[in-house]
DNA sequence: TTGAAAGCGCTAACAA
DNA sequence: TTGTTAGCGCTTTCAA
């Protein structure tokens, strides 16, 4: 095996207590000591043995992050953001894939007890968050992209009824009236984008005209790809709204298929052919910007989200018994051709 | 604190080394007995400690994945491929991101000692690949994407010089001859890639007109951007080839910038306008798909190369003294309108 | 300011 | 097939 701290004290001739005050930088030791312990350690190539050390002092400085999958921009994003804060405050961070399955949740869930994670971020499938509750896991959550009350965890959210509100507003705004929503099945999220989608339309005197599907590109792009080839009653959308990213990336398949630029425009005018459907949807994702014409999104503060849930985690460990908070954060609307007609 | 084994041992009424023989079924039990001690855990609601575990077993069952930024897809993919396979086999993975600091690198590796990791995947920048010798460390370790013999460490890379090099001629059977390449200076790829560039070229008696730049996409939209303005007696570029998927993200936006749309083309014929210069390069990242026309790209298996290092990582954890090995996999062309003018 | 010694929760000899 | 017991390497009383 590898040095212990045994080693290291008889090289320097002290105690493992002394060492192991140097170590954590905890407890009185003279300075000349410190200075030859530090170089017996150096010369030795000592690494103390982090589990001895989580075993010992019940602290396992370790932070659990679960999502559904990183490769999701959002969650890209947060990861990095809760490890740059995590490896700065000397806190590991282990991150998990649920893929919106149960059963690998559960297992994380239990992998996270099992670690004895100093606190966790999380967030859960619409199913698991309906059941959750924080008070029966030892150590504290926050919930991140989705929340429910009566989790009883700390949460950090955007403010989804209103960004939804704002954006479908702005395609009224634009002219636009038979606007098709696309709203993903597996979070609260989804519903409260939704709600803000029909307040506008209501408020226009207008139905909705959504769908419930799987947040994945696939079920977008075929959803979408039904709504404009259907016949009868139903007039062709003017306008889709999609509600995150990858619904966003599979309807701007689904236009592209029909072999309609996802440019913008109202129906025809006379004597103009009608023009294609106008896109927009949440997620500011690398592609939207470069496509042409680019979409017009809700730009999520994704970074700070990650940072803000690290922030609120760290202040819950310090003090476990303050009331549950909730920070809300607005979704900023970026306005681009797809909706517009002006391409830059 | 929690429950420990002990309490699970009182419960069912044996000993704790029988809950542990459940626990880690391993040993000899009778059926009845095993039934019993996991209804005990069961509604105790027990959780076994990992730290306790693994600083008994000596077996921390944990990957080290030391990569430049997740955020970069391929790298994103990659993690997603080790996460799914060390899961699978009951290990965890501790993810960290140098952002190609060597401070922040040496910090980690660090880590990685402390954590006792049972194995390591390793994306080195090239500073640190040059020194790095995997027998100084006291587990095993396998580098993807960059590799180096002097590091004796197993490694699984793309055939980068190949793939550079076909995706070179590409560009010239189209007829392109001034082709402008931009080269990743922090790691070994970028040479390599850079080595296939120069092969093609000097096949067709064309000398090299190269960059080596930080990789991150505001660098080579400068260098590009530069390029194009250059006056003087260069001639200006009929195609830019980008040695990896930030890199191309820089050109394709410079492109745009200098108001060219990376449409593909030669010199113009007489009559016409000179096209704008062609486009390509490495990582079949999203947007390269999305935007119009197609970026053409080599696709790197990239899933596949993370799947292989944990193969790799496995097979040497179990048999730690065969010899080095290294898997060099195949890139994938993928030809889209920027390098052919013919718009999908 | 230092050291001796107990013990964190578990696994693995060894004994029965 | 089961149980007793000695540590894994560290931190933390407690006493000096």
């Amino acid at each position: 095996m590898a040095l212990r701290i045994k080693d290291v004290a008889q090289a320097a001739g002290v105690s493992v207590t002394t060492v192991s005050r140097v170590l954590s930088n905890n407890g009185p030791v003279r300075d000349s000591v410190r200075e030859r312990v530090q170089a017996a350690m150096q010369e030795l190539g000592y690494r103390p043995n982090a589990a001895a050390r989580r075993l010992r002092s019940g602290d396992t400085a370790t932070i659990g992050l679960v999502v559904s999958d990183v490769r999701n921009p959002f969650f890209t994003e947060v990861s990095r953001a809760v490890e740059d804060m995590a490896y700065r405050q000397g806190m590991r961070v282990i991150l998990c894939n649920t893929d919106e399955n149960p059963e690998k949740e559960a297992m994380y869930l239990r992998l996270m007890e099992e670690e004895r994670v100093t606190g966790m971020i999380y967030s859960p499938t619409r199913d698991a968050a309906e059941r959750f509750r924080a008070e029966h896991y030892p150590f504290p959550v926050v919930m991140i992209d989705r929340a429910d009350a009566a989790s009883h965890a700390d949460a950090v959210t955007l403010d989804n009824r209103a960004a939804a509100e704002r954006l479908t507003l702005h395609l009224l705004e634009r002219g636009h009236r038979c606007i098709f929503g696309l709203f993903g099945n597996a979070s609260t999220t989804g519903r409260e984008r939704h709600a803000g989608y029909c307040d506008a339309m209501q408020r226009h005197g207008l139905g909705a005209d959504a769908v419930f599907v799987e947040p994945q590109p696939a079920g977008a792009q075929q959803a979408v790809g039904a709504r404009l080839a259907a016949r009868g009653g139903a007039p062709v959308p003017d306008a889709i709204l999609a509600s995150n990213g990858l619904l966003l990336l599979g309807a701007f398949r689904a236009l592209r298929e029909a072999r309609q630029t996802p440019a913008p425009g109202l129906h025809g005018a006379p004597g103009h052919p009608p023009a294609a459907p106008a896109l927009c949807g949440f997620d500011n994702d690398a592609w939207t910007e470069l496509v042409e014409p680019g979409i017009t999104v809700i730009a999520q503060p994704v970074y700070e989200i990650g940072r803000c849930a690290m922030t609120l985690l760290s202040e819950r460990i310090a003090q476990p018994d303050i009331p549950r908070r909730t920070r809300v954060l607005p979704g900023e609307l970026i306005v681009r051709g797809s909706s517009t007609g002006i391409v830059a």
